[in-house]
DNA sequence: GAGCACTGC
């Protein structure tokens, strides 16, 4: 309750103090600061909506607001709706961590509390709320967690879903969970918000909800079209960086490519062109791979008389915003993983943007004043052949992790819960079958005993099973390094200029049987050297995925723990983590073929090669692999030799000689193998 | 013997 005397009225008054006021949420005496941030609050569009957006949630159980870039959304909305609604949590979704944490670190100074205690954020790894808490940011995903202790979000008295246009897999969930729990809880208010168009798509999923738009705050940016269509993106892209670098006035320039090898390819194209020009320029590269001091160094203004050109992945659309860009210059295309239920194969696809996405980009040439944008393609294509928005990620996701955890959530009849976007039956069908397969789900689709413990952990089905396994095969501690190692991006670093030194690094960590010890080995490495930073370095290892894998095998390492998993190391580990990968792994495993130079699939017979960056240096006869990756040849990434009597042991229905539907020559090496099978 | 868009639990 607020100490001392307030003069702030209840209600929406509470946000719009006077001198003299007392903070309505703490009792104490507002600052400076807050009144000199206040100032500028109040010039937001989204201000001068705020009793309509508060009467519209207080009046409907569901609403959608749109709110377009600049309008104040994010920041002000929660802020009204917690002055409004008084007692109870307010929940604020966001797709990315670093969001979630910016956003409540702004907030909580425009409310003037600490970071932490009304105003917080929680995100994995970092809890950053306390009991006294109320308007708590977070990702999607962790509200989804969250639902799993507390299905029916007891703690909130509205929940927000923010960036909802983005679709994300676990906005998606939300929404068809949160369609159930406000029917069981009249008095939850749930607030949809958006940045752009599908209003309709929205409304009408949440069955005619109401609709308020906002108008953003930014500038206009001319956009510009080709003529004809571009053969060759990449050199159009260059083309157009370095003719507005010589005839166009002063600004940064933003340019979207698709991936880490052209954007390098591009900035050194670039750099020389403006060189011969002589015009004074920075040319920099921005995608996610790239070490955090090198994305830094895009935020900084250019020096006095130079302009900045930053060459960038999807990741300057939406997950950083760098200002001063004046000029966007865009090819249409992004890489999206597509994932095809029929081979099980997933393949990272170059594929045209959606209108939303283009408007996104464009925007970003409008952030400080007017801009322009120079489109790499025609109006036609524009209007005729980009979709409207991308495909949500749901329909394009292996869904037995989306299958799992809706069971645990107690949704039993998945085929008939309420998407937004149902994914396709054969999807569906491909996800309970794999579910089946790993023991998750018994006959008649009900979670098992193990099914609900795989749950718990938040990893992929695949390795959930691995990890039940290993716990039955006192290999545990072992097995969470090395998930958690197959679990962040790829640890090896190989940098162009010491490919050679790097590779010399790294045979320290190889191991005999494959992929999975050599990983092992690395992170115990890590693990026990005395200086990480020194050690990552000599090693040519990435000290950021090394630190992320540490974090979560703490995370998993905990899970076990409440979860009372057995976690004895026992003797010949090298056999039990294999054996206990096996039980999670059995449908991915391939044998050579009769020539001895490809490898088949035990799934579908589909040719594949171990990836070249294996450190398995023989073609083994079996071999188990963690996933595959189409480019031009369809490979095996982080591949482990395996005995086939340990197949046979582990799965008689797949990999007995005669019941399973392999070809003969598989069949062959099996029934030489049989006599070894311990029964 | 070749390449990894981007997130998230």
């Amino acid at each position: 309750m607020p100490k001392g005397r307030s003069r702030s009225p209840p209600g929406l008054q509470r946000v719009d103090a006077g001198p003299g006021d007392t903070n309505w949420l703490t009792g104490r005496t507002y600052s400076k600061r807050f009144f000199e941030i206040l100032k500028s609050r109040r010039k937001l569009p989204c201000w001068q909506k705020r009793q309509e957006a508060v009467d519209m949630v207080q009046k409907h159980q569901s609403s959608v607001l749109i709110g377009e870039t600049g309008s104040g959304k994010t920041t002000q909305v929660p802020q009204f709706l917690l002055a409004e609604f008084g007692s109870g949590k307010i929940a604020v979704t966001q797709p990315r961590r670093v969001a979630a944490m910016s956003v409540a670190s702004r907030v909580a100074q425009e409310m003037d509390v600490e970071l932490g205690q009304e105003v917080g954020y929680l995100i994995r790894f970092e809890d950053m709320t306390s009991e006294s808490t109320r308007l708590k940011y977070m990702t999607d995903g962790m509200l989804l967690r969250e639902c799993q202790t507390d299905p029916l979000m007891s703690q909130y008295s509205v929940i927000i879903l923010d960036e909802a246009h983005e679709r994300t897999l676990s906005t998606d969930i939300l929404f068809g969970l949160l369609k159930e729990v406000l029917q069981r809880r009249p008095e939850l208010r749930c607030l949809v918000m958006s940045a752009t168009l599908e209003a309709e798509k929205f409304q009408e999923y949440w069955s005619g909800a109401p609709l308020l738009r906002i108008p953003g705050r930014m500038f206009p940016v001319e956009t510009f079209f080709t003529l004809r269509p571009e053969k060759d993106y990449l050199a159009a892209a260059v083309e157009t960086c370095c003719l507005i670098n010589v005839h166009e006035g002063p600004g940064d320039i933003l340019c979207f490519l698709c991936g880490e090898e052209e954007i390098e390819k591009a900035c050194a194209e670039i750099e020389g062109r403006a060189e011969e020009t002589g015009k004074n320029t920075l040319v920099l590269p921005l995608y996610s791979s790239l070490p955090m001091n090198q994305q830094r160094r895009v935020f900084p203004p250019a020096p006095e008389g130079a302009r900045k050109i930053i060459v960038a992945t999807n990741i300057a659309e939406t997950s950083l915003t760098i200002d001063g860009v004046v000029f966007v210059v865009d090819p249409g295309l992004f890489k999206q993983m597509l994932y095809n239920p029929r081979t099980h194969v997933e393949s990272l696809l170059v594929s045209p943007i959606s209108k939303a996405s283009a408007m996104q980009r464009a925007g970003r040439a409008g952030r400080t004043r007017p801009g322009k944008c120079f489109r790499l393609y025609t109006l036609e294509t524009f209007e005729k052949e980009l979709p409207e928005s991308t495909y949500p990620e749901i329909i394009r996701s292996n869904l037995s992790a989306v299958v799992i955890s809706l069971k645990k959530l107690g949704v039993d009849d998945i085929v008939h819960f309420d998407f937004m976007e149902p994914p396709s039956p054969e999807a569906m069908m491909r996800a309970l079958e794999m579910l089946h397969f790993l023991g998750a789900i018994d006959d008649e689709g009900d979670l098992t005993d193990v099914g609900s413990r795989m749950a718990d952990f938040p990893v992929d089905p695949h390795l959930s099973r691995t990890i039940i396994a290993a716990s039955e095969r006192a290999c545990l501690t072992e097995v969470l390094a090395i998930i958690a190692m197959l679990s962040v991006p790829p640890p090896f670093s190989r940098p162009r200029y010491a490919q050679k030194a790097a590779d010399r690094a790294h045979k320290h960590f190889a191991s005999g049987y494959g992929d999975h010890l050599s990983l092992l080995n690395a992170f115990q490495a890590y693990v026990s050297s005395g200086s990480k930073t020194q050690f990552c370095q000599e090693n040519f290892l990435s000290e950021r995925n090394m630190k992320q894998a540490e974090n979560v095998r703490k995370q998993l390492a905990s899970i076990a723990r409440k979860a009372k998993l057995e976690d004895a190391s026992g003797e010949m580990l090298t056999h039990s983590i294999r054996r206990a990968f096996i039980e999670g792994f059995f449908m991915q495993c391939a044998h050579l073929d009769e020539s001895g130079k490809h490898y088949l699939t035990v799934r579908d017979q589909q040719m594949v090669a171990i990836h070249p960056s294996s450190f398995l240096q023989h073609k083994p006869e079996w071999v188990l692999y963690h996933e595959t990756v189409v480019t031009d040849r369809c490979y095996m990434r982080n591949a482990t030799t395996i005995p086939p009597e340990m197949l046979i042991e582990a799965s008689p229905k797949f990999y007995h000689p005669e019941r399973c539907k392999l070809h003969e020559h598989a069949r062959k090496i099996l029934r030489r193998a049989l006599p070894r099978v311990k029964s």
